[in-house]
RNA sequence: GGGGCAGUAGUCUAACUUGGUUAUGAUUCCGGUUUCGGGUGCCGGAGAUUCUGGGUUCAAAUCCCAGCCGCCCCA
């Protein structure tokens, strides 16, 4: 049960640094299926977190929540050509029903919207039926070939699908930013990493999708991660579906879709940007554990007192709302406790030992900044504050760190080498051509990331790659 | 899709090159004792189909083949 030393070092090797910390810190373990995780208390409790966090967030606009069937016909999932063709290669299908071949087989969803528009095409008559707006708290499946990553990139993702519809472009439009603003706000205050908000390609956007939009996280080895994403669907699948209603003029009309999602890899994106060789650096918001208070016992007479008040601050800290925790276990050293509630990721450790008891203090370590100093019991709802603290100081580091890895380039010979050895996330003038990311992609692995929404000047007059007339700014990146 | 590296108690590992008795050590776990302010020391105990299957051999953790799983590189 008890976390032991990391293997690898997060400078050294990324990618084994992260699968230990996950490992070791009791996140997640493997199962004995390929890609597809188990996610322990620990893990699944910031999930759990996420969910309150998000869910008030979505009911504030009208969102209501559902449950779909995990299997989608084919015949449906093959209604819209762009869908289906994007999400093909790796959908999981059930053919058999015992030891009976079913006679249409049924795809494990890869993602909803096939079976729930189904559904919008009967319950959406009038005008008045809409806006029509749909959340379920779900895991969807993607056979991916590749290698599959813990929380980033597994067969099995827990996630949320939200989808809307709508009379209007207009509406649909309005509620595809404003999704875009709830995960900008999940994934900056709650995980405190740093975003790049914006708009994906034609080649990059969701399979179906009019537009598609992404909060970016950029990585410890300047590799990009999209943490969250909402399309704005247009009128694709309701066409597709026949999802039309009768306006106030009594004509039809097709309903404009958005469908909007973020999933556990948001959390992994937190640990590889905010973890240290230690273990996990978890930021207050999403930390399921704040506090934890060590008493120090000596087995002397004073024992019994310093547990008590161990625990007069346990009950103290919660009345105030805090997510602590007391460790009282006498099997463990102090050390040994520092150490395991390193590796996870406790923002704050309290030691109460004779020391304390008879100065009425606290003694507080914290996680990020391995800062220690005592505080007067008095001023116990400090803890708070301190929170707070570093909750801000943690998402100003990594910003910081994230705009250190950011360069601008105007030269083409440049930006493909350093693009393919992933020296650095590279912002460009580019032409946004489907041709010219393809050729990007060739030579260099990688991929046009986001393109920022606020107006921007043009970094130069032509495509960084192409040289033909530029359009926008883009950030380019090898992504997981 | 193509190529490369690895797989030995929960974890990390020795033995593999050059096949040979009961598979090494640490950590973890259990009982006891001593400790406890950054992984305490000691005593005892537990924990392994050496990834799976096949082949070579008197004999396989060790050599060969296939599969599975994990990681890396290329498309």
């Amino acid at each position: 049960m008890c976390a032991e030393k990391l293997k690898e070092t997060k400078e050294k090797n990324l990618i084994d640094w992260y699968n230990d910390v996950l490992l070791r810190s009791e996140m997640v373990d493997f199962s004995e299926v390929k890609g597809f995780a188990v996610y322990r208390p620990y893990g699944y409790a910031m999930w759990e977190i996420t969910q309150t966090y998000l869910d008030a967030k979505f009911k504030s606009i009208g969102t209501q929540n559902t449950y779909f069937p995990l299997l989608i016909p084919e015949k449906l999932l093959t209604k819209e050509k762009n869908h289906v063709e994007g999400f093909a290669p790796e959908v999981a299908w059930v053919t058999m029903g015992g030891d009976r071949r079913l006679d249409e087989r049924l795809a494990i969803r890869p993602t909803s919207e096939t079976i729930m528009y189904d559904s919008y095409s009967k319950w959406v008559k009038s005008y008045r039926d809409l806006p029509l707006l749909l959340n379920q708290w779900n895991t969807m499946v993607r056979w991916e070939t590749k290698e599959t990553r813990f929380l980033l990139r597994g067969r099995e993702n827990l996630w949320h699908e939200a989808h809307g519809a709508f009379s209007s472009k207009e509406d649909a439009g309005k509620n595809a930013l404003a999704a875009l603003d709830f995960y900008k706000s999940y994934v900056q205050d709650i995980l405190a990493v740093p975003v790049i908000v914006g708009m994906k390609s034609e080649t990059e956007k969701f399979a179906g999708a009019y537009r598609t939009y992404t909060v970016e996280a950029v990585l410890p080895n300047n590799f990009t991660s999209q943490a969250a994403t909402s399309h704005d669907l247009g009128q694709n699948f309701s066409k597709a579906f026949d999802i039309k209603f009768l306006d106030e003029n009594n004509s039809w009309q097709y309903v404009y879709q958005t469908s909007w999602g973020t999933s556990m890899r948001a959390i992994g994106v937190m640990v590889l940007v905010h973890g240290d060789n230690n273990g996990l650096i978890l930021p207050p918001k999403i930390a399921p554990v704040q506090v934890v208070v060590i008493p120090i016992l000596k087995g002397g007479k004073t024992d019994k007192e310093i547990k008590d008040y161990a625990q007069k601050i346990l009950d103290k800290l919660s009345s105030l709302g805090v997510r602590v925790k007391l460790d009282d276990r006498e099997t463990f050293s102090a050390g040994w406790k520092f150490n395991e509630y390193d590796m996870k990721g406790v923002p704050i450790k309290i030691d109460v030992g004779e020391r304390e008891l008879s100065s009425k203090t606290l003694f507080i370590r914290t996680r990020f900044n391995a800062e220690k100093y005592s505080i007067d019991l008095k001023d116990i709802d400090k803890v708070t504050s301190k929170l707070d603290e570093i909750q801000k100081n943690m998402f100003l580091k990594a910003k910081k760190d994230m705009e250190s890895r950011i360069t601008i380039e105007k030269d083409r010979d440049k930006f493909v080498s350093s693009l393919k050895d992933a020296k650095a996330v590279l912002k460009v003038a580019w032409c946004g051509e489907k041709e010219c990311e393809t050729g990007i992609k060739d030579s260099t692995g990688a991929t046009s990331r986001v393109r920022p929404l606020d107006k921007e000047v043009l970094i130069s007059e032509k495509c960084v790659f192409c040289g033909k007339k530029a359009n926008f700014n883009t950030f380019f990146a090898q992504s997981y």
